[in-house]
DNA sequence: CTGTATCCGATCAGATACTG
DNA sequence: CAGTATCTGATCGGATACAG
């Protein structure tokens, strides 16, 4: 690259491949899946009783997203009646590290940011 | 709440706040913005200039959701011809170190991810 | 310069029904 | 049990036009 640096502090940086990946596996039901699967293999009613607000189909393409990305294993248990356990690959184990970081800050300025909103939102009924 | 816990061994647990917090920190151009914003002030326009594919409306629909967050600031510089700019609040550069930690990870395991894609795509054209 | 307002096509997500 | 298929209403994001 010629020059798009500005003096980047730390260098952080946000390529397409990284937005689409942080994406595939932040969503909306992912890391409730990965933090189900991360205290054991499930089975799909498993998760579905486990995430109550998740409808099928929106489980289903969660899953398959993990899948294909490597984070998470489809095993068929039995063909007759068919059985199938999902679990976290070890690729799917280094995601959660990130993850924990994440919501400890969370956790952490939770308060700091509802002050913001309630300032924010004040602002203008006022 | 009577038990949800199965023993979570790191104690990993997204709530519905949680959520949505971080998907309005976490959306498709805050992390751009958040990039640029910690390498100095910027206009608004300076920001459409350094994140080329953002649209105004989006922009604007960004800016305004980190500002109410307090993860941003906006600050008049003067009222005519107007002149805006937008800066990174103290609560916004705490969030920097999850979302690098987060980047790391990404560029990390991108390899990973990529020989995972392959082989799930591929399980299916053969 | 820094937005807001509107239209519009694409995508998303829920509900429902059906299958092996 | 573990999905797939389909319909549909809501939402998102881009393009464009306009405003203070």
């Amino acid at each position: 690259m010629p020059d798009t640096s500005h003096g980047s502090p730390a260098g952080l940086a946000i390529s397409a491949p990284h937005r689409e990946l942080l994406d595939q596996v932040l969503d909306k039901w992912s890391l409730q899946v990965l933090n189900e699967l991360c205290e054991r293999p499930c089975r799909f009613n498993d998760l579905r009783r486990a995430i109550p607000a998740v409808t099928q189909k929106s489980l289903t393409a969660t899953l398959r997203r993990l899948e294909r990305n490597g984070i998470i294993e489809r095993v068929l248990l039995s063909s007759r009646p068919v059985a199938v356990e999902y679990r976290i690959t070890s690729l799917g184990k280094t995601l959660r590290h990130p993850v924990d970081v994440l919501l400890e800050w969370a956790t952490a300025h939770m308060p700091d940011i509802e002050k913001a909103r309630l300032r924010f939102d004040g602002s203008f009924g006022d």
